[in-house]
DNA sequence: CTCTAGATTGACTGGTCAGTCAGCCGGGAT
DNA sequence: ATCCCGGCTGACTGACCAGTCAATCTAGAG
């Protein structure tokens, strides 16, 4: 070995994967492109991985893992609904701001991409999905939020926005400063809990 | 001419390219299955048109432009900030209703791609993004709706729930009958206008 | 020192398509 | 009748790129 167990070649290829798809999109980077960023020949490329294809997979499945078993922590976790729904957030929030170009890959081109990747890695999302519609649920069995909201429904809204939030920030169509952050994660629970019309009566929620 | 006013044949191309780009994805549809697909021979597809691209940019603008106007006049009508908000929905739904494969098309390779078509159209899709935040401003102006959630972010909110939810129907991971649509029409505005949590006081909103 | 197996190299192949172009066809004008 | 012109045709070209493979290298075992 040149330096450093072969491994590590196979996860900087990953990782040259990871600034490659981000900055060209999966479809436009070339797998040679990949290699030169990894500095790397062409050929191991292929010594690693079956395809172009599968690097985009392992890098949603192994993540993607990772929010789901969050998500399952959160949802036995024994704090009130809003706070699971703040956590899930939070997580999610989180990952995009401690590496952007990976959640950004795995936005554009796998979640949001329902054509291609999305289709093929739509089991783990949908398990994602439900697991807030399970914390929604069980909130309306405890009497905790209202049970006329369908709960599959209520996590569709909560992930459509955040998907749609990090789009922004993506695309840098809205700012994305410390604050910024912040501010989403509060607003993002706030605004799905309490809706948009005014309440007649405090709930005394204490921040 | 053949048999009818020569924009036919370009109408004729147009109508391939929706049915061939919902079936396969722009990406893999090629310019020859919409050609096959409208009857033509391939090089008329470059009478009418400069690229494969225009195509699609072009079934793009033609229908966001009617939402962009439906959404101004909405804002304008005078009726309840809820109303207004549902009628938004009411559009965009039977948009897809009527024509599924179009809004198909729209959704799955422009507005979710924020990547490659998603990014020319930005300023459309902005467009009505913005008059739902002003729809949902001027409620907070006159007292409807709470001040303390940013106009911008209930926007962002409320598109995300109608794409993903369109985006359900798409890939029929959701069921799409009649009365499930209208379900959703409703869920969309109750969710986000009224919250998950429950409301101390019934504000009588008599259904 | 030699052998072997896995790591590494990069030139090459095969297939795919978007877009071009040289020419055909049919109907209206003269 | 003949010319003209825009609509129309489809074979062809050029570019692109994922994936292959035979050859080379390197390090540790014997």
């Amino acid at each position: 070995m040149s330096q450093a167990p072969a491994a590590d070649k196979r996860r900087a290829i990953l990782d040259a994967a990871i600034t490659v798809f981000a900055r060209q999109g999966f479809h436009s980077a070339r797998v040679s492109d990949v290699a030169a960023e990894a500095g790397v020949a062409y050929g191991l490329v292929y010594h690693y991985f079956d395809s172009k294809d599968q690097m985009l997979n392992e890098l949603f499945s192994e993540r993607w893992a990772l929010l789901v078993e969050a998500s399952q922590e959160i949802r036995r976790s024994d704090v009130p609904p809003r706070e699971k729904l703040a956590g899930v957030a939070n997580f999610i929030i989180e990952s995009y701001r401690h590496e952007p170009e990976l959640m950004k890959v795995i936005i554009v081109e796998v979640t949001r991409a329902a054509n291609s990747f999305g289709r093929t890695h739509l089991p783990e999302i949908r398990q994602a999905y439900e697991l807030v519609a399970e914390i929604v649920s069980d909130a309306q069995v405890a009497g905790e939020f209202r049970d006329d909201v369908d709960p599959d429904f209520a996590a569709m809204v909560f992930y459509g926005a955040i998907e749609q939030l990090l789009t922004g920030w993506i695309f840098e169509s809205i700012p994305a400063a410390d604050d910024d952050y912040e501010r989403a994660k509060r607003l993002v629970v706030e605004t799905i809990c309490d809706g948009l019309e005014p309440r007649p009566v405090s709930d005394a929620v204490a921040g």
